[in-house]
Parts: structure tokens; C-alpha cells; sequence
DNA sequence: GAATCACGCATTTTT
DNA sequence: TGCGTGATTC
């Protein structure tokens, strides 16, 4: 056994140690927040690999990139030349894409299948329903997706969508439905959610597959395994096998993404679902301050669906947590500027120590122009901007069609981007020619001659846009060939032209055309590194991986971020801000089931990420789409206990002393934006 | 095909 | 209130 790892063990804390130690059988870990999750997890995968376990046999599930990147990086480095290959450390969604690419033709798909994500489910969608012409503007498209991938996953109280679903969203979905299927399948695409079902579906139908992979992994870890959804506990409870060497770690306080089906039962009912299943509590925090820990522990024991665990802290109470009313969000936000430059100033402090978290990315807004106000740096986190530039979607789909000629729908969205005279009469009987012959989109391109009712001049044009589709094909499927041919592809469609007769100002253009570069350079930085590389793994990367591991340095400045996001983070002095009722808890939420243990867990998470101050504001009146209504307090607030709470005054008046301290905290910004 | 207008909508988000 | 979407119009 190696000595620089089990003395890694021995400087563990008791619990740390009885997780790591405990190999053999069922095991949940409670991690609590800032209780050193992650050290335990790699420390368990190194010790076991440490013991003689082969790395084939350990196998490591978390939900995000992030996660799972951090803890492959964490877990090479504890294991530095040891072992030739790492353990499979991977998202759901990934490990399940492995095992399809492998196993998919034991239930009648093509192997060469493509992903589609949220947008392309989106725009199948869009397409579905004008196909059966609904006219109804009040259905959203995103709605009657929702509910198609809500009724995949099993997730409507029995299967399918039920009759009894009469408003108009259940009916189109129910009609819809079937379509959909039919229509994904036909394209030889797969979505998110189809990824973890036919996974299922495979195992259930092929036993002796299934068998190979329980074989294969004898030793599984689930992170966060608060946030599994009924897929995936399938999932895990089949892959575990009878062995049922599984070890899962979460914390049923932080669950919060019931509203997109995880289920916190999953969690509470581990130790009966996986019989002599060890409970093992960590609940020393690392992190925090006594009071922030105080505090926390008192808002969550209000909840009465948990396994119960309590934090603390050798590091001593530290200072109270101030609790300021405002009179409005400009107030608040002001306050909450003018505080961070008072502290940063004062107390030698860096502006990424900072950061303001709020139940809505809405709520954003007063204290962006108040940090702009101040000459505060800050970075916001959240939005969904990433995934939706219009140019990379462009160039994705020309790349799907050539990976996967039968995806109509990809075929279709470029057919006329750039433009090229194919309008959707054009496209429309081609469509129907394809279904009357029963073939793909593509295929019908190719024949585009014989239609009478397509004059010759357009049929040309067809045809010569499949060809040029065809014969990029070839330089697509060579080996570190892909970069140039996808630099031959953008010449040969004029895209850079289109996009600077599109976008009119020179600015907007000259941004796009960065991230065409920036999408043709990705592509070669795969062709670099994957030695395997093919077209079909550059789009799964796309789907599956975020593709932003550069963005991180980037951010500097005070962090703005959603409760949501911001679980898994720590900052050294935090604003808990908006807390009011109806914001949080949020006001539809306190009337669904669950709803309310749901926002006090989101409490929870807001209250655990500060270090070593905490300040939490609410405000009397609050503005909202125009009108100026009366706020009261969080509920949760009250749950605070007393001793933990230092109460400031509502006034804004400073004293004298106060705004010497503002001016130079000022200019002290100033200086620092000067780069000094 | 672009500009303009009116309307509706307004938690949370990853793969 | 403020934004994004879809329809309308030139």
C-alpha cells in the first residue's frame, strides 16, 4: 500500500476516514455543505485503486463537466504515475452515450446516431406542430416539450400523458407525442433524455449487456446523488448490480431541482432501497464561521423530510450576521456597492471575494448599475447565452448533416443559411416528395430533378447544394482532415459573406465572424488532442461537454449569482440579498408540495456558501413590472436564530465618518480599475 | 427583407 | 417595467 496515500487517509478526520476506509457494500455519505465532499470522493477512488482494484472496475457518476473534470484532475494527481489508465469518471449523460455508441443496435438504432440538444428538440417541436397546423398562439412551443420530456421520463403520475390532460398544452402534447418519437428516430437522433432512457431500455431488454457492464464495474460512486431523478436511480441500482458496491454521496439539504424531476427521495430512502446500507455523516465544516453554520442549521431544521444533520466548526464564531432592511432594491443595492468598497478598502480584501446571490437572475439588474455606479468590477454568472449563438448553431448543423445525412431537421435549417434561393415552397416539396417515397430529406435532395412540379433552374440549385454536402463528406471522415475541410466548408457556403450581409453594423459582424473562428479553431484543438478523433465525437463533445474550460481566469470582480448556481461555490463574504416573501420562498412556490422545504433548502444553500461574513438584506417596497408593492420579510429570517442576527437600522444616513470612508473606498476603486 | 409595433410574459438550469 | 417574439407593413 502506498505510504504517501494512506498517510493522506490517516490526516482525515474520523468520518472522512470511515467513508474512505468503507469499501465493500452499500455506503451513503451525508455531506454537508463545506464538510470536504470532494476530498472524500477521490481519496475513496485512489485508495481503492491504492488496495489493488483494478481502475477498469471503478466507476465515478456526477451530473456536470465541472465536476466530473475536477475530480479526474484531482484523482491523476493523487495517483501520479500508479496506474496507465484513469478510472471512468464521466456525467451521466456521457457514460450513458458511451454505452449506446457501443451497444445501440440491440434495440434497433444506427450506431452513427446524433445528439440533439435543448434547441433542436425545440425546433422538432416547432416544426411538429406546424405540420398539424396549430394556429393556438397561446400554446408555447417550449411547454409542449416540456411536457413531451416529462412524459418520457415517467414523470406524469402514471405513464404517458394522461387522458384526463384536457387543457391545450396536454392535448398537442398527447397528439404530439408519438410524432415525436417517430421523428427523432427517423433522423437517427437521440436526445438528452433519450440517452439515459434507452440506456434503460437496453439493459431491460438485454439482460446479458447489462450483465458485461455490472461485471465490469464493481465499484460505482454517485455525486450529488440528491439530484437524481427516478432514470437514473434505475440506472444505478441496475449497474450496481447484486454486489451493490455503490457509494453514494449527497446532501438531501441541498436538494433543490425538484421542479426538473430530481428526487429527493432518492436520498432519504437509501438505506432501505440498498438493504445494510452503511450511513456515514460529515458533518465538520470546513468552510464557515460558527454563526453563518448557526444560522444555517437553524433555517434547515424547519424541514421535516431529512436524514437530520448539524454543522460545526473548530474555527470559532467569527463575526455576526448582519441583517439590514432597505427601503427599495436601488437602496439595497447601493448599500450592498458602498459596503464592498468600505470592506475591500478596509479590510485588504480582493473584489473576487466577494459575492451577491439572489433567488432570480432578474434580480440582477439594480445591482449591476449600482457595482457600474461605484467602479466595482463584477462578473455575472447564469443567463443562457452560451448555447444560443445563432452562427455556431449555423455550422453545427451543416456538420451534423454530413456526420448523419438523415437528419432532416439539420438539413432543413440550412438549406436556405446562406441563402440560396431554396424558400420553404421549395423545401416543402421536397419534404413531401421524401415522405411519399419513404426516404430522407437528403436523398430526396439528390432527386430533386425528378419533380415536375420543381422548374429545372431550382432543381439545379438542389442538386448542387447535396453535392456539395456530399463531397464534404469524404474530407470529413479522414483522419486530421477535419480542420481544413471545415475552413473549405465556410468558403464554399460564403458564410463570412453572409454574415456581414446580414448583420449590418461592421461590429456585430466582425463579433460573429470571431466565434466562426473560434469554432473552427475548437474543432482543430480536438482533431489535436483526441488521437480517435472522428466529426461524430467533435458534436458529441459540442452536445455533451460545456466547451468553456477557458473561461473561468477570465472572471474577475464581485460574483452576481443565482442561489441555484451558486451551490458548490464558497466566497469569503457573501450578500444574501432580496429576501423577502415571495422571492424567497418564491411565491409560486409556497402552495406547491414540497415547494416550501424546497425554497428553505435553497435558504440553506444561499446561508452555506459565505465564509466568513454574511449579509443578508430585504427591502419595504419593492418595484415590480412597474408597480411599487409592500415587502415583508423571508419567512426564513425569523427561523435565523436570534443571537446569530445582528440588526442594522433602516437608515440610509451616513455619519460624517461614514462618507470619508465612502469617498476613499472610492477612489481606492478607481485606482484598482487603473490596474494598481 | 427590414423596420416597426403590439402583445404577452416575467423563478431556478444542466446535459 | 422592460424584453423578446411574432405579425404587420412598406
Amino acid at each position: 500500500m502506498s505510504s504517501r496515500i494512506s498517510h493522506e487517509i490517516h490526516r482525515l478526520n474520523p468520518r472522512q476516514k470511515e467513508a474512505v476506509l468503507y469499501t465493500e457494500g452499500p455506503l451513503l455519505v451525508l455531506a454537508g455543505a463545506g464538510s470536504g465532499k470532494t476530498k472524500v470522493i477521490t481519496m475513496r477512488v485512489a485508495h481503492l485503486i491504492d488496495k489493488g482494484v483494478s481502475s477498469d472496475e471503478v466507476l465515478a457518476v456526477t451530473f456536470t463537466n465541472k465536476a466530473a473534470r475536477e475530480m479526474r484532475e484531482r484523482v491523476s494527481s493523487m495517483l501520479k504515475g500508479k496506474i496507465d489508465s484513469l478510472p471512468v469518471i464521466s456525467t451521466f449523460h456521457s457514460l450513458c452515450m458511451r454505452i449506446l455508441r457501443k451497444e445501440i443496435e440491440h434495440i434497433g438504432y444506427r450506431k452513427d446516431f446524433t445528439i440533439y440538444d435543448t434547441s433542436d428538440q425545440l425546433s422538432l417541436v416547432r416544426n411538429l406542430m406546424s405540420d398539424v397546423k396549430v394556429l393556438d398562439k397561446s400554446v408555447k412551443v417550449e411547454s409542449v416539450m416540456e411536457r413531451i420530456s416529462w412524459a418520457k421520463n415517467g414523470m406524469n403520475a402514471s405513464k404517458d400523458i394522461e387522458d384526463s390532460e384536457t387543457d391545450d398544452v396536454g392535448a398537442l402534447s398527447r397528439s404530439l407525442y408519438s410524432r415525436y418519437q417517430e421523428a427523432m428516430k427517423a433522423f437517427n437522433a437521440v436526445d438528452f433524455d433519450d440517452l439515459l432512457l434507452l440506456t434503460l431500455k437496453l439493459f431491460r431488454e438485454h439482460p446479458e449487456v447489462l450483465e458485461r457492464y455490472v461485471d465490469r464495474f464493481r465499484y460505482i460512486m454517485v455525486d450529488e446523488y440528491q439530484d437524481t431523478n427516478s432514470i437514473q436511480y434505475q440506472f444505478i441500482r441496475m449497474l450496481a448490480g447484486e454486489r451493490m458496491n455503490l457509494c453514494v454521496v449527497g446532501d438531501d439539504d441541498q436538494s433543490i431541482y425538484g421542479w426538473r424531476g430530481a428526487d429527493i427521495g432518492n436520498i432519504l430512502s437509501f438505506e432501505k432501497d440498498f438493504a445494510g446500507a452503511k450511513v456515514v455523516r460529515l458533518e465538520q465544516n470546513y468552510r464557515s464561521f460558527g454563526y453563518i453554520l448557526k444560522a444555517a442549521n437553524g433555517v434547515i431544521k424547519n424541514n421535516s423530510k431529512r436524514m437530520g444533520k448539524s454543522l460545526w466548526t473548530e474555527r470559532g464564531l467569527g463575526p455576526k450576521i448582519k441583517l439590514s432592511p432597505c427601503a427599495d432594491k436601488e437602496s439595497e443595492a447601493q448599500q450592498v456597492a458602498e459596503r464592498i468598497s468600505i470592506i475591500r478598502y478596509e479590510k485588504k480584501r480582493k473584489f473576487d471575494d466577494f459575492a451577491i446571490i439572489y433567488r432570480a437572475n432578474l434580480l440582477s439588474r439594480p445591482f449591476e448599475e449600482a457595482l457600474r455606479k461605484e467602479r466595482i468590477p463584477y462578473t455575472v454568472i447564469g443567463g443562457t447565452s452560451y448555447f444560443e449563438r445563432k452562427e455556431i448553431k449555423d455550422l453545427a448543423a451543416y456538420l451534423k448533416v454530413i456526420a448523419n445525412p438523415a437528419d432532416d431537421l439539420s438539413l432543413l435549417k440550412i438549406s436556405n443559411t446562406p441563402r440560396r434561393g431554396l424558400g420553404a415552397t421549395t423545401l416543402e416539396k421536397l419534404a413531401n416528395f421524401a415522405r411519399e417515397e419513404g426516404i430522407s430529406l437528403f436523398d430526396a435532395f439528390k432527386r430533386a430533378g425528378e419533380l415536375e412540379n420543381i422548374n429545372e433552374k431550382l432543381a439545379f440549385k438542389v442538386l448542387e447544394f447535396a453535392a456539395l454536402l456530399e463531397n464534404l463528406m469524404a474530407p470529413f471522415k479522414c483522419k486530421g482532415k477535419m480542420t481544413g475541410a471545415i475552413k473549405e466548408l465556410i468558403r464554399e457556403i460564403g458564410y463570412k459573406d453572409y454574415l456581414f450581409e446580414v448583420y449590418k453594423t461592421v461590429e456585430v459582424a466582425a463579433r460573429k465572424i470571431e466565434n466562426v473562428e473560434s469554432f473552427t479553431e475548437s474543432l482543430s484543438q480536438y482533431e489535436l488532442e483526441e488521437p480517435e478523433s472522428t466529426l461524430q465525437g467533435f458534436l458529441e463533445a459540442m452536445a455533451l461537454t460545456d466547451m468553456e474550460e477557458s473561461k473561468e481566469d477570465e472572471s474577475y470582480g464581485v460574483t452576481l449569482i443565482s442561489l441555484h448556481s451558486s451551490k458548490g461555490l464558497e466566497f469569503p463574504v457573501v450578500f444574501l440579498v432580496g429576501m423577502e416573501d415571495g422571492i424567497l420562498p418564491h411565491k409560486k412556490s409556497i402552495f406547491t408540495e414540497g415547494g416550501l422545504d424546497e425554497e428553505r433548502r435553497l435558504c440553506y444553500v444561499g446561508i452555506t456558501r459565505a465564509m466568513e461574513e454574511l449579509y443578508i438584506s430585504h427591502t419595504d417596497f419593492r418595484s415590480k413590472y412597474g408597480k411599487d408593492e409592500p415587502s415583508t420579510p423571508s419567512r426564513f429570517i425569523d427561523e435565523i436564530p436570534d443571537e446569530v442576527l445582528e440588526r442594522e437600522n433602516d437608515s440610509q444616513l451616513a455619519d460624517p465618518d461614514d462618507s470619508d470612508k465612502k469617498a476613499k473606498a472610492f477612489f481606492a476603486n478607481i485606482h484598482a480599475m487603473l490596474g494598481d
